[in-house]
DNA sequence: TCTCTGCTCAC
DNA sequence: CAAGTGAGCAGAGAC
């Protein structure tokens, strides 16, 4: 048939049906192999079979289903951004004393390194070109030297916002849908994640005030519907604790603490009631650094302390939790011996430097042992819960849509009577899709937008 | 026009 | 040397 002749609503059908039939071949060209040969080793559990194909469809609906967003709402935004942008341009070029192009590293470098010297005391960083860096943890050390930098950095973190969202998510509107529709890619990532693109969906701003404005243009379909957001807390952590078998940590898990607190409390020595803000912060940055393949070095970086704080807080930790530490190091010995790394559901990573010679090659690869466990866990886990959660609001013939995964959240348009429901069916499959060691605990919020649903 | 670099957004 | 996984933007330079 002649697409002309089509109605719009089944072209559009017929784009997506495209889209989903070179997800399909993608998968299968790209994944059978591997996942095969992993079916025959874990005997229990088909990867390619029992979770790819099957999360291949449901990527399809939500791709099909898309997302709206209020592009007037980000119009009115973006005008009042190119105000706020024009307004810092003049004052930063006043301070250097010539115009120039700030959103050039290079340039910008120039001026704030050799025109105005400022180095704060400090060594100048220089990138791998060997030019000044002007990255925002080097820019954040100078923000009391000169009054040029904090507005350098007003002006980074506006015209990124600008840029990436507020200017590009309207043109992406479907004009047949009204809606915006993300690329899912299932075959992307070295961890089992997926990746989201045209447009990105899995980095949409929500740290700044400014970029909590941005989340709460994303709507639900009309006034009938409403959106949930469900994300697991802390599940990175629950992973290593139950892979790594830690009681203390477990134990704190199902006592239903504060994870970064609790911590802070037995790494410091004292009362909970007793931990600083700072206390919890560098606990915090230790806890993600556990995940990442930590080192001092990178730590007191990080939280912009010294290198012997740094690594007395990871000694701490890992006093504190001794099975952790055993974990690493059988994490990097397994994969030594096997070649790579493996997730609960029998992913692997091959980790081809794990033997190399060069030392920070190997390294690198120790790291990705380390990591690849918990993070492909954690992407195993909400995969089986995408596929259960999308069987059952079949099978329970609702009309609410699944729309959204942001690697360990997911985001439905929901309509007003289902919610109830819909919370139940989210949360139970959620939190039974692949069993740990310590409690899964589930958060869900719902709302007239993404900001306040989250 | 294409590719690389530097930077910054998310989890 | 130096914290894991991604995507997208603007600038700069090769072609």
């Amino acid at each position: 048939m002649e697409k002309a002749l089509l109605t719009n609503s089944f072209a559009v059908e017929s784009d997506f049906i495209l889209n989903y039939s070179c997800e399909c071949a993608d998968v299968l060209f790209r994944l059978k192999d591997v996942l095969e040969s992993e079916l025959k080793n874990n005997g229990l559990y088909s990867l390619f079979a029992d979770m790819e194909m099957p999360l291949s469809e449901v990527l399809f609906v939500m791709e099909k289903n898309g997302v709206r967003i209020d592009v007037s709402e980000l119009q009115n935004f973006s005008r009042q951004l190119a105000e706020q942008k024009v307004k810092l341009e003049e004052r930063i070029y006043e301070l250097a004393g010539e115009s120039f192009n700030i959103s050039s590293p290079k340039q910008l470098g120039e001026i704030l390194f050799t025109r105005l010297q400022i180095a704060g005391g400090g060594k100048t960083k220089k990138t791998s070109t060997k030019q000044f860096s002007t990255a925002e943890d080097v820019l954040q050390k100078l923000i009391n030297v000169h009054p040029i930098i904090p507005l350098i950095l007003e002006y980074r973190k506006l015209t990124k916002l600008k840029s990436t969202y507020i200017d590009a998510l309207p043109n992406l509107v479907n004009p047949k849908t009204g809606r915006i529709h993300t690329s899912y890619n299932q075959t992307i990532t070295a961890t089992g994640r997926l990746s989201s693109n045209n447009p990105n969906l899995q980095n949409i701003p929500i740290r700044t005030d400014q970029g909590k404005e941005i989340r709460k243009c994303f709507i639900p379909a009309n006034e009938d519907f409403t959106l949930l957001a469900a994300d697991y807390s802390q599940i990175e952590l629950r992973v290593i604790a139950s892979l790594s078998g830690d009681e203390h940590l477990c134990e704190a898990f199902r006592e239903g603490e504060d994870i970064h607190l609790a911590t802070a409390a037995k790494i410091y020595v004292k009362d909970k009631s007793e931990i600083t803000k700072s206390m919890r912060a560098n606990v915090k940055s230790v806890n993600f650094g556990i995940i990442y393949g930590i080192s001092a070095f990178g730590l007191s970086q990080q939280l912009n302390i010294s290198r012997k704080e740094a690594s007395d807080l990871i000694e701490q930790y890992f006093e504190n939790y001794p099975r952790v530490r055993q974990y690493i190091e059988e994490c990097k010995q397994i994969a030594r011996e096997r070649g790579y790394a493996q997730s609960m559901c029998g992913r692997r990573r091959y980790l081809k430097d794990i033997n190399s010679l060069n030392v920070n090659l190997k390294s690198f690869a120790e790291r990705n042992a380390v990591n690849m466990p918990v993070q492909a866990s954690s992407a195993d886990m909400i995969k089986l819960a995408m596929i259960a959660i999308h069987r059952r609001m079949q099978t329970e013939g609702l009309q609410s849509k699944m729309i959204m995964q942001v690697h360990d959240e997911l985001v439905f348009d929901v309509y007003k009577p289902e919610l109830e429901q819909m919370k139940v069916i989210v949360k139970e499959e959620m939190e039974n899709a692949l069993k740990l060691n310590v409690p899964i605990v589930v958060e869900m919020n719902s709302g007239e937008n993404w900001l306040v649903a989250h």
